[in-house]
DNA sequence: CATGAATGAGCGTTCATTCAT
DNA sequence: CATGAATGAACGCTCATTCAT
């Protein structure tokens, strides 16, 4: 499914494949605790169930670990905006449910997203590279959902701008999260971005 | 004028801060190219002019530096926020020249931004309390402005949430600069998302 | 044989123990010459055959190795020790052949002596106490060959006083090397000792 | 008094006099807690009440300092020592007051005898003849004073094993204190060991 | 004489990576 | 394929020593 930007010594594909989510878990997992800098390999080897020789069978470096996890979680988003936005009829009440949906998913990915943002400096150039690609798709499949939506009343650039803050406002449940989440349960926050934002599209509903 | 929080050897008071700017002016040089973990303190050193025993004659470890250039940063910002919403007449069009200005700043100050984002996580506990505290304080000041200005517009959580989400546009400005700043100029963002705002509090100008 | 008390990240038992006699023989060598402080972990590991890499491979810290070499020395003479005071018949001639071949296992262990001497302080706590209580055990053997071998003659407390001086007397033989053994052959001091301690307990052979 | 085996370059010699004596008691009293190597001499400096720079015009080198330190401690041990053997008439009774007096001033100066025995290993080679020159004469004086006390008791090579093992009988307080501190007063280990001697020497009292 | 800021060689320790088994 | 012992460059940090003021 993912591409193979990563190289493997080892041939068998469906290993490969294993090997893999057991690398990513395990660095998620550890990343989540300590960030990229602070875990060793050996310690995602041992978190991961083989030794440390075994996992060199499957990465050639460190930052192929980081790299397999941003593809990893990046993947993830992705599929969940685009499993969302695929609903046939394009409509307001559908693009609050998308809204809605995709705030309550980026709360479940929360370290996952801290990740995300933490770490981008020590990425490889064509993977920062790829993994902005997949973010300006997450952009696009929102502001096409947004225009689908509210046709006429919103320009090209306002729906794209509406998009970003949109996706943004999600990734800041989780940064801010020390104020925010302190004020405000999930669902409240959900209930007043959204209100807000339908202010903004000038709907009422 | 800054909390000496960090503990030197060093008596003379004045020739401390000089060497602390250097310092603080070198780790940000260096962070901004490859972050602090990838910074060594002898790069510290050497950038800012001295040598290694030097800095650690005004910094007792590595981490003192991130503490150092985190206070630093966010002074500035908030010294900068704090001057903008010092204007007596609270009204929309001062706080349109708010943000305006802040966003302006933040544009000059992106690097420092993504900084602030991306090293959080190795911040000593007492240090990042800190540093979420004058965040608070800037979404508090920002809030107060909104609601002078537009009283009986917006309920005090609004005002909250609208605020968070203004200076995170300013953020967001930064870490999203790949597809934002190919696409926008800051002249046209600021349009933007002021439109945006102005709709969202459904007032006409 | 010894008590795992120092940490390897090795499994295999018996590579360790044998890396271990490595570290704590070029340990020895390098102590005799410059004493604890002033000898590397480089250099250790240089003598020892091996990279700085791996003889962390095999101990914590520094103060690891001198925990190796003290519990070694303290060991071997103990072992000496134990093995001399295990005859079956008590007797005079016993203690003293038990004697003379204490200090000429001591002559033979000049250098380890000194270590002892000169590098407690920079013991642990924990080790430093089970040297001490190894110390006091050897006292108490040669406290109670002394008691066996001449009972009714001295009270227990002088057989303690007695055995304290026997052992020091052999240490003495090593760090008042300088002027003893410029005046005496090792022979001529055992001589000379015996003959005192013959006298001390009031008895001729 | 003491030989200018140390360089100064302050010219004034009562000032020499006066900065090396709290020098050497800065020194002591930090060796004291935390021997030579762990102790820096910023630390003597502070303790002594001057700045590293003030200390440098009076050592050149931080052995120096451990140099003075040593010819300090082993001057008061010689000159109590060369006190108490100044007695007039030579006995058995004025032998056993010397010692009994040697043992007391050990005693008080327990602390000082552990730093000889611990860093000697550090001590340059000219003042480590002269320190062993020194306690060549100390084993010298108490020889003479045994064998005036007991003329045609002991033959001379005796006395001077004697004087050896009384003076050693003495560190040995100091260094097996765990041990022998914890099971007698000073009183009684005075006791015992004049007991032991008198036997040794057979002589009744 | 006194000061204390500046220096940098050198320390203990870590950890990504390799490769023989 | 899997292992884990071995490697050594490189890190953060210390501290004896100097020298301009």
């Amino acid at each position: 499914m993912r591409a193979n930007t990563v190289f493997s010594s080892v041939k068998n594909a469906t290993l490969v494949e294993k090997r893999r989510n057991e690398i990513i878990r395990s660095a998620i997992a550890l990343f989540k605790q300590k960030g990229f800098h602070r875990t060793t390999t050996r310690e995602i080897a041992k978190e991961a169930g083989f030794s440390i020789g075994t996992l060199y069978e499957y990465i050639r470096t460190k930052e192929d670990v980081l790299m397999l996890v941003y593809e990893s979680i990046n993947d993830h988003v992705f599929r969940h905006l685009a499993t969302l936005t695929e609903v046939q009829e394009p409509s307001l009440e559908n693009l609050i449910t998308i809204i809605d949906s995709y705030y309550r998913f980026i709360d479940r990915m929360q370290e996952e997203v801290l990740i995300l943002y933490q770490e981008v400096k020590s990425l490889e150039a064509n993977v920062k590279k790829e993994v902005l690609q997949t973010e300006r798709n997450q952009v696009l499949m929102l502001k096409n959902a947004i225009m689908a939506a509210i046709p006429n009343k919103v320009s090209e650039e306002e729906a794209d701008i509406l998009a970003n803050n949109i996706l943004v406002h999600g990734h800041m449940w989780c940064f801010r999260r020390w104020t925010l989440q302190k004020n405000y349960t999930i669902d409240e926050y959900i209930a007043m971005q959204t209100k807000l934002l339908l202010q903004t599209i000038q709907v009422d509903i």
